[in-house]
DNA sequence: CAGACTATTCAACAGGTGTTGAATAAGCAA
DNA sequence: TTGCTTATTCAACACCTGTTGAATAGTCTG
């Protein structure tokens, strides 16, 4: 139970921070309860991180880099492997989504609670504008571009929307709200990333080439 | 602008709270907001709704039965139409979400933020579970069902992982984040759902189809 | 060791929170 | 009108909020 004794306080308060937040999104949570949960004085998350709000975005930004080269070497790999003719849209599409899946079940829970906050703000009319873009928009783009070339003579506002709803259900998918559960009676369980990801890949890349092939 | 004194305060009250609620969740919004908002003042949300949950759960509960009907209806209308045979997975979608276009384009911007404030507790792990069952089960296990239907063959896990995918899709598309419009650089538009929908239909439509149909 | 810097806690603040009870106004029946 | 009920405001409460400055402990360098 006391094995975190460990970890340093200041990364501590990020996990607790990112736990809570996830959970209960930003107004949600008050700074006494993060500082509880991590067994640390109030004062310390102020000392460390200044305002509230530099708390949320250091939570926000400290797995981005990592989360961001994972999905562009995975992009990269698949390109490779694709050679001349380029990968498909399953291709890419998995190269979008696989290292989530891997993050989601590396045993960190902290990762799982992370890609939870990303669905929060990604889904936050308030969040979502403010932070996003800063963070994705220059992964998104370059999964875009890769989409475009896997897909010739798309029209950009059909490969947008369907992107929207890519997004759309891997977000609803890292939010983890278990709703699929009840609704399945256990035949599906929302925390179990695999399954969902095995049913996302086919299933988007079904609609792309539905609505981005020219016919 | 003075044109909404006609509207009963209880009712400005709701409209407040609907509004702000859907924009920055529970507890991102103050019953003093709300009030100041609705042009009243605080303790009449007290008086009319008692605890600021109670508030919270009336906002939601107003619309729904009146949603829910607008959506089994059009899900009987297209069964009738199709006959013997029954619907199609295109019909059934299309069933499920164009009763939500013509309420967020019915010039009437609650049901705009109504349907934002679903998103936001259709994503949150803290209200999904607590809410969203006891008001939408029931419809959506109708859809399923005919989804069923059009599906012969397909496995129930199947499905529900297709719906799921589709709830996702849709959800997003309610937050109405404006996310879209930055991505695209102003080729789609989030406030467009005319759009949003003419391409949901057919990528999820496509998506059941791959995914549910044994081959 | 001293010293300097960092990390952490303690105590307190000014302001905001939901909620309540009494006071006042409005609407309506008799 | 008189009464009664409902609607609305006012004022206040006890509590919780984020933040800060001073005080204490810890860590490392010389």
């Amino acid at each position: 139970m006391g094995q975190k004794k460990n970890i340093p306080k200041r990364d501590r308060i990020l996990d607790a921070a990112e736990e809570l937040f996830a959970e209960h999104g930003y107004d949600g949570v008050t700074l006494r309860r993060i500082a509880t949960a991590a067994g640390v004085d109030v004062a310390l998350a102020s000392y460390h991180f200044g305002k509230k709000l530099d708390l949320f975005q250091a939570v926000f930004q400290r797995r981005a880099a990592t989360l961001n080269e994972s999905r562009l070497e995975a992009l990269a790999e698949c390109q490779r492997r694709a050679g001349k003719t380029g990968p498909s849209v399953e291709q890419i599409i998995e190269a979008f989504l696989r290292p989530l899946e891997l993050a989601q079940e590396t045993g960190d829970e902290g990762w799982r609670h992370y890609l939870a906050l990303i669905a929060y703000i990604n889904n936050s009319p308030y969040w979502g504008p403010r932070m996003m873009s800063q963070l994705f928009d220059e992964l998104v783009q370059e999964f875009i571009d890769a989409l475009r070339k896997a897909l010739p003579g798309a029209r950009d506002e059909d490969i947008y929307w369907c992107y929207h709803n890519l997004s759309g259900a891997l977000t609803l998918t890292l939010a983890n709200t278990g709703r699929i559960d009840k609704l399945s009676r256990g035949k599906c369980k929302s925390a179990d990333f695999q399954a969902a990801y095995d049913h996302m890949i086919p299933f988007t890349a079904a609609g792309f080439r539905k609505l981005c092939t020219s016919r």
